[in-house]
Formats: structure tokens, sequence, C-alpha cells
DNA sequence: CCATTTATTTACCGGTCAGTATAGAATACG
DNA sequence: CGTATTCTATACTGACCGGTAAATAAATGG
């Protein structure tokens, strides 16, 4: 992952601490407690290091916030990409709100999502820092809408459909997840809401979606190429 | 409001503040910087009062929070109330969203919701004020279950529909949007999810819903006191 | 061995904050 | 009037935090 040739044989003291790992403690103390109950003292020890030392290596707290965010952006991507994982768009939206349940209760980490944290009070921090969160968010929203918009080409969704509205729904029902799971409700509790959110498709529900479906497309002659579900269905395993 | 009578005469020196305003002008605070970004230096000059005057008053500053979380609970029921105000069930969780919407952007006061802001960093806070502000959000899941639980009885949702995941369903969704909205996204474009969001309750989605709910008690006939849409929709402003 | 370069540490500064001790001001009672 | 009572303001403490200056340590190059 490292951009730079560790050659070069540099000129000075070496670094006496790992800058990727040193990263890796302070995402996971900055998602623990955010960026203003973090103290630069409390991310030196853990790091083994004192302060001044991480000054050098990235600026100010401002700058390794920053830098945290990048590498947890990372992380965050897994739920996004399992979109294109399934060409049905119930499945993969299914699989989406699973993955982003999972990983928001899943052992080794703080419990809840760095970047919904983040946005949420992101009128609390540096200007420049909340552009950066709100861009992130903004991210995931055209993420979501790329594969909404995909589903609408493939006539698994109408071409009517709210795909900006619906990607926007889902991203913020996965903050208030996020929080919801940070604040420690179970797992179960919270996957009770995938259902209810599913429905944000249409009314594709259980065995009686395919027949409401046709009627739909009955009363609707407007919009011809529409193909509801168009049953390709291979197993769902829930990923975790 | 006030639960004390203000008669008998008090015998020290009268206090040269109005609690109640006090309380006002704390919640803004608290409200715009939430609870540990919010001095009580501030607190006191915007009450026009030093420090020692609110300790008197109101103890330390987690106790002043509680009453100010309990005074916002007040001006919170709001959405909670329309939701009697509507006796079919997609008009009152209609409103309810709207005016939650509304409530998180009207002018007179910060963005987004204190509740679910202070839920957002609920594990950063002492943990009896954690405790009280989960306590609120479950209050606003049972009531929106209550209302649920009521369309059920009436017939206008299934005997099947799981009323708790959808009440946490909604409820987490406004979290999300209280949160979007303090970040400074538009009311426009949050009333966006509000069709997504609806269709948690089944597909009766613009004209079509009344014929496609009639297919779907054809299909189930197990339940068999259903009536989808009851058909008195007094007219729906909005609100605001 | 010496100079240069880079990293690390010790020690500090200025600021903020929650909370308090103490003294003074304003009222009621008698 | 004086006394008791209740509130208010001044002034402080102790802790924490972001950031930095200056000295020191560890490497390279010659």
């Amino acid at each position: 992952m490292s951009t730079e040739i560790p050659s070069s044989p540099v000129r000075g003291r070496p670094r006496c601490f790992d800058l990727e790992e040193a990263l890796d403690r302070s995402l996971l103390l900055f998602w623990e407690k955010g960026f203003q109950n973090t103290s630069l003292d409390e991310i030196a020890e853990a790091v083994g290091v004192k302060k001044p030392s991480l000054y050098a290596a990235f600026g100010d707290k401002e700058m390794l916030f920053r830098k945290v965010l990048q590498r947890y952006s990372g992380k965050l991507s897994e739920p996004v990409q399992v979109l294109d994982r399934y060409s049905n768009i119930r499945e993969a939206i299914d699989a989406f709100i699973e993955l982003g349940i999972a990983g928001g209760c899943s052992e080794g980490h703080p419990r809840g999502c760095l970047l919904a944290s983040a946005f949420a009070d992101s009128t609390l921090l540096p200007p420049n820092l909340a552009k950066e969160i709100k861009a992130l968010v903004n991210q995931a929203d055209q993420a979501v809408a790329q594969r909404l918009k995909k589903a609408v080409r493939d006539g698994q969704l109408p071409a009517d459909f709210d795909v900006k509205g619906t990607a926007k729904f889902l991203i913020t029902l996965m903050h208030g997840v996020a929080l919801r799971l940070r604040a420690g409700e179970s797992r179960a509790e919270l996957r009770r809401t995938k259902k209810a959110a599913l429905r944000c498709l249409g009314c594709e529900d259980e065995e009686i979606s395919r027949k409401a479906a046709k009627v739909k497309r009955r009363l609707n002659r407007r919009s011809q190429r529409r193909t509801f579900l168009q049953k390709q269905t291979k197993v769902n395993p829930h990923l975790l």
C-alpha cells in the first residue's frame, strides 16, 4: 500500500514507528472518541511515541484526521463494492444494508461508522474537515445512485424511478443505523429495519411481488420496457 | 408551564433571571454546539449571569443538560402528536416525516435535531446522560409503533406487518435526515427521501395503490378484515 | 572523525474549561 | 434596626489540550 519505494537510502535518523500502523491506531481512537475528544497525547501514547513526532510526520491534528478519513474510506468501500456483486438490484441493496450493519458491529474496532459519527458533528469541525466529510458522504450517495441507475437501465426499476432520492434515502438510513449500532443496539434489532427499507425499491415483497408487479405493469401502460424481477436470483448468503 | 406557584414569598435575594428563559437559551446553545463543546461560561453569558448562579440554579453541567433535554422533548413531540391527527396511516406517516424535516430546518434555532445529535455521541457522554438519551429515542420508537399498531388494528396494514421494525426504521431514518439537515442539506433535497420511505408501508404508491391493494387482498386469503386506504383523505397542508 | 540531515524527546506556553471558595448584595422576618 | 436567608459576582484552582522551541539522538556522506 505504501506509495513510495522504501529504497533510496534516506539521510537522517530513521523513523522509529510505522506510518501506516500509526494511522491505524489513530483511526481506532478517532473512531471510538471522535475528532474533538481524542487528544494527540492519547494517540502518541497509543503509537508509542511522543507528540512532536506525530506533528513532524502528519502535520497538525486536522491533517492527521484527514489521512485517517482517507484510510477509513477504504474500509468503508466494502458495502459499496458489494453493490456490483449482484445483478439483481434487490439482492444488491439487501447485501449492501446487511454488510453495512455487519461492519458497524463487528469485533476489532469501535461500533458504528467513523464517517457517520464525523458527519454528525461536522458542523463543529474545522471547515475544511467538514467539507471533506460531506464530500465522502456525497460519494456514498453517488455510488448507490450509480447502482440504481444501472438497475433502471436493466429494466429492474421503472424508468421514472427516483434514483437520486432513493440513493440518498439509503445512505441516510445507514447513517441512522450506524448511530444506533454505536449506541449499543444489537445487530438483530437493526436487521428488522432492513425489510422495511427494501420496500423503497417497490413492492416486490415475498411471493406476491411478481403478481403485483404484473398488475402494476398492466395499469401503467406508458412505460413499456419494464421487467420487474428478472429472476436470476443466485443464492444470497448475506455475506456474514 | 411552571410547575410551582410563584406565590409563597421567598425569603432571600430574588433570582435576577428567569429559569425557563435560561433553559431556552441553554437549549439553543446545546443544540448548536452539543454538550461537550458548549461551555458554562458561554451559557452564563447568554443568560446574562455569572457561572456560579447557574450552578446554584441547576446543579452541574450534566443536570442542566438533563433539564434541557426534557424541555426539548416537549418541542420534539410535535411530529409524534401529528401521527394521531390523521386516521389514514399513510397520511399520518407522511405528515410525521414532513414535520420532522420542517422542524429540522426552520428558522429561530439551529438546524437538525438536538436529540439526534446527542444520540450520535451518546457514547462520549456521562453514562446517566447517555441512558436518558437512549430512553428518549426509545420513546420515539414506541410512539411510532403505537400508531402503526393502531393501523394494523384498523386493517390499514396487514396483520403480519412488522410494527416494531418499521417504527425503528422510521425513527432511524429521521435521525439520518436530521444529520443531513444539520450538515446544511436543503429541505427540498431531503424531501426526496420521503417517497422512498413511505413505501415501507407497502406499495400503495400514487394512483395504482388501491388496485394493487385489491390484488394483494385476493392473494392473502388468511387475513380477512383488511381495508387498505380507507379513503377519508382530508387535505394535507403538510403543516409548514 | 566531522558535518549534515532527519527524528525524537523534554519541557514549556497560552488557552480553555468545569467546578468552587469566599465575600458581598438583596430580600424577608421580627 | 439587626439577623437570617438566598442569590450573585469576583477570583481562583487544577486539569487538559494543541502546538512549539530547543536540545538530543541516530543515521548518511565524506
